[in-house]
RNA sequence: GCGGGGGUCGCCCAGCCCGGUCAAAGGCGUAGGAUUUAGGCUCCUAUCUCUCAGGAGUUCGUGGGUUCAAAUCCCACCUCCCGCACCA
């Protein structure tokens, strides 16, 4: 009968539930594991993909629980940050992606999203869904100790926090330019925008050019080309602007002119110049002051930089191409007669070992470019951008940075010229335009007196860099990535102008943003549940508080002064604290690994004392659906509770947990779980058959029932060590499915009768069981009450491996059955033959003294193992075979695995016709098929072909009939 | 560009650190058989090529190299994926 999940995953909530089983304090008989996973943010339901690591983390919870720690498992909700504000916004639009995706992906009733209309609402409708999902998932989550980050009690941690870092001089201010929306007021992320565009910013190079009283303005990305300008761009039928600032009178395109906006000094000069009466006026390069024209072109866009293009034919292609097309209308020439195109000629200012000269004209002609419209000049110019910035070097015309790597000389031609007066910078969206979500177009804005938190801190590195160091990583490869991030991080912006989450103590103009806010808060939990059963509210929780209970800071009579605390109560708090940090295990997913997790080993190195910084942190790779990323375009997110519902929590956790190993991404197929779930329905079939038997004394064990034993400390040994490393995978490749083959093989040798095989199985069962608790806890609670016990299987010790129980000779026997079995299956497959007698040869005595022998040498040596076993006088009668077979044996011997040689040596000498007698019932039952055994040195042997000279240790010969 | 990770027998995925039990585990798929009224489930067998007795040959992205021996070590190359933030 089909397993109905639902009703036992009900009722085994209910029985932790009650039980409080997963409700952890502090206790000091017990050695403590206090494990914790990043909490979510509740601004969707939970899928299949962040399954993954809360599931491990479980697993791994109930494993050491099992190994007998007192493990802490915590939650908590993050409600910092800006994306479920947006999605406040959307829904107030009546946003019809949003809506349809709350309601048909989500299954959210349309009456209850017309209810979200606040952000602190949809992160609580999440956070229950959430958090019902992890129940029904069977996630042993100590739950009094939950919170959410716009707790005031967890601000006020926050505040600590802060004021912590910033004494600690971690706190820096300063500006830097961001992606911003003008009409939201607010910097825009991915996730902000139409699309979920990520803007690129990129700085160009404004350099200025002479015009009467004022300066052309036009910006570059290459400003190292400056040696080789022969003109300007100007689009002759778009409007400029002349505009004032900070002395200067810039002439840029009116489309551009809101860029510069905040700095122009005098709004009333404003002056408005169209496009063509620019065309054929002169300038100066103000770096070569060479002097140059102003030429018409239609590639110009009025909107992107200033609208006001420096020429390098050389570099540039679209400056090549325009140049061609301007030279060859005579249209144009005729239009502007004062145009000198003797002063257009290509000036080659870099050199690659591709080009040798004016790349751009080169390019042009390969990718047969016919006019300055012509789209393939978008990726020429990378092209030919991408080879001169890598290998690239500036020819004798670039005067005193000639020579220079084509990178360096950007840089320096850069500041020299700012430093000159003769350019500025202006930072712009590369992939413009991008759209934020409310329909306004994206700028780059400088944002002034940011508040940072300065993780480019030399010395703080090193302490990361130590913390990581001595910790432990799972899995170890990840180590690496660590080290890189703590070497490539610098200031990050940690706050922000809205969202929710906690106000900055020093500015409250600012809210600490969500990756700055959530790096030390696995010590909160340590401290949550007492202040919530205690009633304790902000007031209670100044600075000394944490001090005191974090930090040790004061003394119990001061702070309990100071916080109004009970002495007792505060000294519970820091004992509870003390007791579980530092935290022995940080889970997440890898994409956090930049981010999060190493501003949580920083933030550790910076608050806490050394001996409380974190001490191992796992890390687990992403889940594909069926190979694909999971993504609400695809439409391939299976929401975790509707997964539930439909194949079970178990088998949802073994497809999850066997998918992949730690850090891979693990391919997710519903026909896994299927499959996981079908083979739970087996199990479950078999144990109701044979829960009811006798116990087995398993010192009984003889045979195939020895092997089968053996086979299962083997394994306990090898799921335990995967355990150890979270090899999560090949611990239930053990588990499952190594074990069931074995478990197969058993089925087809044992010869017991049917009440006492059940009576072994349950043994057996009664093991396995407890191996698969961790990954199946549903299951195997309810399997373990079926055996007829009482207490829970969370409370049981993880399996040992017992020695006493291990026999490498019943392990050799089977082996040698199944070699025999496999190669009577080869002669089969090769010579078709209908057989009905298997004859079987075991060797000789001498044959296994010298295997014997042979073993035990260490460097062996064919042409002296041969001369030896001539010249012993005991096998002077077998003289004529010895050559041959040692030339065999060495030939076996040299390919052996010495784990093997070393069990056989151990074993010895054994009799294989005792053995390979058990093939005769083998065969007689399946095929009936008669089989004889003969030792080589039987005088009653039957040998018509005399194959019994063949025969080997560990490998019989053999005759069919 | 910088940093990280992959490419294994139809598919997925182990093995690689520490070279020899590797024609390479396991799952899925496929084929045949057993069971079944039939189907499903389950069990057995097969699943690179050749093979006249348990054998041989060619394979682990490509090309070199080291070694008695390479999927595994070294070098070069091709190719795919991810991150590079101020955002969860």
């Amino acid at each position: 009968m089909a397993i109905n999940w639902a009703s036992i995953e009900k009722k085994w909530q209910k029985k932790w539930d009650i039980l409080s089983l997963h409700e952890t304090n502090p206790d000091n008989t017990k050695n403590k594991f206090f494990l914790t996973v990043a909490y979510p943010y509740p601004n969707s339901p939970q899928h299949i993909g962040h399954g993954r690591t809360y599931t491990l983390t479980d697993v791994y919870a109930r494993y050491k629980r099992m190994l007998g720690f007192n493990v802490l498992f915590p939650m908590a909700f993050h409600y910092t940050g800006t994306p479920i504000l947006a999605m406040t916004k959307r829904l107030a639009e009546n946003d019809p992606e949003l809506i349809s995706a709350f309601h048909d992906v989500y299954k959210i009733p349309l009456s209850t999203i017309k209810e979200l209309d606040e952000p602190k609402k949809i992160a609580q409708y999440f956070h229950n869904e959430i958090k019902q999902g992890m129940i029904e998932m069977g996630y042993s989550i100590d739950w009094r100790r939950e919170f959410t980050t716009i707790d005031e009690e967890y601000s006020k941690f926050i505040e600590w926090q802060f004021k912590k870092l910033d004494s600690g001089g971690f706190i820096t201010r300063g500006s830097h330019p961001v992606g911003w929306c003008p009409k939201d007021g607010n910097p825009v992320g991915q996730h902000d925008t139409l699309g979920d565009v990520e803007p690129e910013l990129g700085e160009y190079t404004v350099i200025k050019f002479n015009f009467g009283d004022s300066k052309l303005v036009t910006a570059t990305l290459r400003p190292e080309t400056i040696f080789g300008v022969t003109n300007i761009w100007i689009h002759p039928e778009i409007e400029y602007v002349k505009i004032s600032l900070n002395n200067e009178k810039w002439i840029v395109s009116r489309d551009s002119m809101f860029k510069f906006e905040h700095l122009i000094t005098d709004n009333s000069s404003t002056e408005i110049i169209p496009g063509n009466s620019l065309i054929g006026k002169w300038t100066e390069n103000p770096f070569t002051q060479m002097k140059i024209q102003l030429l018409p072109a239609s590639f110009v866009d009025s909107k992107n930089g200033t609208g006001l293009v420096m020429s390098v034919p050389s570099h540039a292609p679209y400056d090549y191409q325009a140049i061609v097309d301007f030279t060859q209308d005579s249209n144009l020439l005729s239009k502007y007669p004062d145009i000198d195109t003797n002063n257009l000629v290509p000036i080659d200012v870099i050199k690659t070992e591709k080009y040798d000269n004016t790349p751009a004209k080169q390019l042009i002609s390969v990718r047969n470019i016919k006019n300055q419209d012509d789209p393939q000049l978008v990726d020429a110019t990378k092209e030919l951008y991408t080879l001169e910035f890598n290998s690239g070097k500036m020819l004798v015309i670039a005067g005193d940075y000639s020579n220079l790597p084509v990178k360096q000389a950007k840089e320096k031609v850069k500041t020299d010229l700012i430093k000159l007066g003769l350019a500025s910078t202006l930072h712009e969206i590369l992939n413009s335009p991008v759209i934020c979500r409310c329909g306004t177009e994206c700028i780059v804005k400088m944002f002034e007196n940011q508040w940072f938190i300065d993780y480019g801190n030399l010395d703080w590195k090193k302490d990361a860099h130590f913390s990581i160091n001595s910790m432990s990583l799972l899995p170890p490869d990840i180590k690496v990535e660590f080290h890189n991030t703590v070497d490539w991080l610098h200031q990050k912006a940690c706050a922000r102008g809205s969202g929710m989450g906690t106000v900055l103590p020093w500015d409250p103009n600012w809210i600490i943003e969500s990756l700055s806010d959530s790096v030390i808060y696995m010590s909160y939990y340590t401290i949550s549940r007492l202040i919530k059963e205690n009633n304790l509210n902000p007031s209670n929780l100044p600075e000394e508080f944490f001090d005191y209970v974090f930090l040790g800071i004061g003394t119990l009579k001061s702070v309990s002064e100071q916080t109004k605390i009970d002495k007792s109560l505060l000294a519970e708090i820091r004992n509870e604290f003390l007791y579980f940090y530092p935290l022995d295990s940080r889970h997440s997913g890898r994409d956090l690994v930049p981010n999060h997790l190493t501003f949580f080993v920083f933030n550790h190195s910076a608050i806490f004392p050394n001996n409380l910084w974190p001490k191992q942190i796992v890390v687990n790779g992403s889940v594909l659906m069926d190979g694909k990323k999971m993504s609400k375009s695809f439409g391939n997110i299976i929401p975790l509770r509707q997964a539930v519902k439909t194949y079970g929590a178990d088998p949802i956790r073994l497809g999850i947990m066997s998918a992949a190993e730690l850090l891979q991404d693990a391919d997710f197929s519903l026909e896994l779980v299927k499959s996981f779930n079908e083979r739970l329905n087996r199990m479950y079939d078999l144990v109701n058959e044979i829960k009811n038997t006798p116990n087995y004394d398993v010192t009984q064990a003889d045979s195939i029932e020895k092997w089968l034993v053996n086979r299962l400390q083997r394994t306990i040994k090898v799921s335990t060590d995967s355990m150890d490393k979270l090899r999560v995978r090949e611990s239930l490749h053990n588990i499952v499915y190594l074990l069931d083959i074995d478990l197969q093989w058993y089925n087809r040798r044992t010869t017991l009768s049917i009440n006492d095989k059940n009576s072994f199985l349950k043994y057996f069962f009664e093991t396995r069981i407890k191996l698969l608790a961790p990954f199946a806890p549903f299951f195997c609670e309810e399997v373990w009450e079926m055996f007829g016990h009482k207490d829970s299987i969370t409370l049981q010790n993880w399996p040992t491996v017992d020695e006493t129980l291990i026999d490498e000779s019943a392990e050799l026997s089977e082996e040698l059955i199944k070699n025999t079995i496999e190669d009577i299956n080869n002669i089969l497959k090769v010579t078709k033959i209908q057989i009905q007698r298997i004859s079987i040869y075991v060797p000789s005595s001498w044959k296994w003294s010298i295997f014997l022998f042979a073993l035990k040498q260490e460097q062996l040596n064919l042409k002296e193992l041969i001369e030896n076993s001539l010249s012993n006088p005991e096998y002077s009668e077998f003289k004529k075979n010895i050559p041959k077979f040692c030339q065999n044996l060495f030939k076996e011997l040299s390919t052996m695995n010495s784990d093997l040689k070393l069990r056989i040596l151990r074993v010895g000498l054994f009799d294989e016709i005792k053995i390979l007698k058990e093939l005769q019932s083998f065969y007689k039952t399946h095929d009936d098929i008669q089989v004889d055994l003969y030792s080589e040195d039987d005088s009653k042997i039957y040998d018509p072909k005399n194959r019994s000279i063949h025969s080997r240790p560990m490998r019989p010969a053999i005759f069919l009939e």
